[in-house]
DNA sequence: GCCGTTTTCGGCCCGACTGTTTTCAGTCG
């Protein structure tokens, strides 16, 4: 898969630039490192391409001298300066600077005194009273490095997207309940909708700032006040995310909703521009640096207008080229719920579902969806009740049966077990009589990356197979994407004119946003499916959009935007 | 180390809070 080099030279990129923070480096050269970092773990094409055609330096943040390191890596598989400078320091030393609260200079201080070179280290120092022998290091500064030793080891992992979305849920409701709120709005990267979250950025405006502020540190789910202020609070919530909130005036209201909802790198860039300008922009607006006076900050839309571009949609705001798309007026029309006309995974009681065929059609019915798929495991998939082909052919004349009682049309499919060697579970002639076929790996995940490549490569060769499901098998925070070359499974898919499904499961959302772009940047169609088990699940289709729209997809490359008679025709095409 | 609709040199985003400080550095977002 091409981007595996992007990302393990974004990685290194990242280890570089901390390595020259604690060096105390000029932190314009630590930037550049992690400018041009993001700019490879964004990228969609793959590197190695980029490199040859001698084009690493028209890539953003890159120039000559880490264009030079980059084409050193891909022939070397090394770059000998970061391995100087690791050799400078203990090699779990950058552990360190995972510890919240415990920044580059602190670390090297407490190594260049005491010769801290890992967590345990520094936490047996903390405990037994030594570290309070270097100068700047108080009673205050050990304990809150002894938290954030304790909330290390707790787990650094991040929460889903869609827990974090309720806990913020949760927390608005209760802050508008107990009064002083104006208008609150969510910010961060919940707004971005990444499909993880370190924290809620809650934005607010108030005739009472101080009861708001007041009003959250004392929530009961609250379990630590990390920092409270007259118009800033930070607290720590019971299942362990942060939540910041702001209180602004209305009139910054825009300029701080744009300024909070980041990333931060989206933000540097978008400042730069503005200084170009002679303006300069801050949480409380946007300002002539000369005369001081505020040009724009009451609506996002000002405050992109007042640097020469439109609104940019949160999702975009990655720094991977939104702001030079915006520019030049070639920002995409993103898929939204509204264009979605049906789903096309979803599970029935019939194998590992939990509703009946007849409640998974109702609900979809009453989505206003135009059609619905019944598509539960096949026959190998015995710990999901996966179907044989007398019970399929069973549920397709059920279907049958039912269809005429619905508007909806119900579409009779399976998610069809791709076998170790990339034969499908069901023959040929029985995945004929199906309306779609979904095709999916769920055993064998530890085959070798040549193996599960021509595994999958193969099932998409068989003329029925109309969409990868779940194309890399990873559970986010719990299971690896299994090895497999994505870059010839999209060769492949492309070849053959199939689709690849972003599954909106709220631990899948698989593909994920880097790779559904390079999908749909290669013309393949993509199905934002909900991989329905419960009825509820089929809200879960937020999700999966929220990844299509980071991936830049707009409705007319999504399968499921299709009108029905446009998608069967598509299902109905010679292969 | 990168970059140019002010510049190929001299800049490089902005502010709040905390802890240890008599004026500010470190960290975070």
């Amino acid at each position: 898969m091409g981007p595996v080099k992007n990302f393990e030279l974004a990685r290194l990129f990242y280890e570089m630039a901390a390595l020259l923070e604690v060096k105390s480096e000029s932190v314009f050269r630590v930037r550049a490192y992690q400018r041009a970092a993001q700019t490879l773990e964004t990228l969609t094409g793959d590197v190695e391409a980029v490199a040859a055609r001698r084009a690493l330096t028209t890539l953003p943040g890159i120039g000559r001298d880490l264009a030079a390191r980059i084409a050193e890596y891909l022939g070397t598989g090394r770059i000998a300066q970061l391995e100087t400078l690791r050799a400078e320091l203990p090699p779990k030393f950058l552990t360190l600077l995972e510890i919240r609260g415990l920044g580059p200079r602190t670390a090297k201080l407490l190594y260049d005194r005491l010769g801290v070179d890992s967590v345990e280290r520094l936490e047996e120092l903390c405990r037994s009273g030594e570290i309070l022998t270097v100068p700047g290091i108080r009673a205050k500064t050990c304990e809150n490095i002894l938290k954030g030793i304790a909330l290390f080891k707790a787990g650094r992992s991040r929460t889903l997207l869609s827990a974090a979305r309720q806990v913020a849920a949760q927390t608005v409701e209760a802050l508008c309940a107990h009064g002083g709120v104006e208008r609150i709005e969510v910010a961060g990267s919940l707004r971005r909708l990444r499909e993880t979250v370190k924290d809620i950025d809650l934005l607010v405006t108030s005739t009472d700032p101080a009861r708001v502020v007041k009003t959250l540190v004392t929530l009961p789910a609250v379990i630590e006040v990390l920092a409270h202020g007259d118009t800033k609070a930070a607290v720590r919530h019971r299942d362990g995310l942060q939540i910041d909130l702001r209180v602004v005036e209305p009139e910054a209201f825009g300029a701080a909703l744009q300024y909070f909802t980041g990333s931060k790198d989206h933000n540097v860039r978008l400042r730069e521009m503005a200084r170009r300008r002679g303006l300069s922009i801050s949480e409380y607006g946007v300002f002539d640096e000369k005369t001081g006076a505020r040009v724009a900050g009451a609506t996002e839309e000002d405050v992109y207008a007042a640097v020469g571009l439109p609104w940019i949609p949160p999702e975009l705001r990655e720094s991977g080229g939104e702001i030079e798309a915006a520019r030049e007026g070639r920002l995409p029309a993103l898929v939204t719920a509204a264009a979605i006309r049906g789903d096309l995974h979803a599970h029935t009681d019939w194998s590992d579902g939990h509703q009946p065929l007849e409640r998974l059609i109702e609900a979809a019915q009453g989505r206003g969806y135009e059609y619905i798929i019944v598509s539960d495991h096949s026959k190998s998939a015995t710990m999901a009740g996966g179907l044989t082909i007398d019970e399929l052919r069973a549920q397709i004349q059920k279907i049958h049966e039912l269809q005429p009682r619905f508007k909806i049309r119900i579409l009779t499919g399976t998610e069809c077990d791709i076998l170790a060697d990339g034969a499908m579970d069901f023959p040929d002639e029985v995945l004929a009589e199906l309306d779609v076929v979904l095709a999916s790996v769920h055993s064998r995940f530890r085959q070798t990356r040549a193996e599960m490549t021509g595994r999958i490569v193969r099932a998409l060769e068989n003329p029925h197979v109309d969409i990868l499901a779940h194309p890399t098998g990873r559970l986010i925070g719990s299971r690896d994407p299994y090895e497999v070359d994505l870059e010839a499974v999209f060769a492949a898919a492309r070849r053959h004119g199939k689709a690849v499904e972003i599954n909106a499961s709220p631990d899948r959302l698989d593909l994920d946003d880097v790779h559904a772009r390079r999908a749909a940047e290669l013309g393949i169609p993509i199905a934002v499916n909900t991989d329905t088990h419960y009825l509820s699940n089929l809200d879960n289709l937020e999700l999966g959009l929220g990844v299509a729209r980071r991936a830049w997809i707009g409705p007319a490359q999504v399968l499921n935007a299709r009108p029905l008679e446009a998608l069967l025709a598509w299902t109905r095409r010679a292969s």
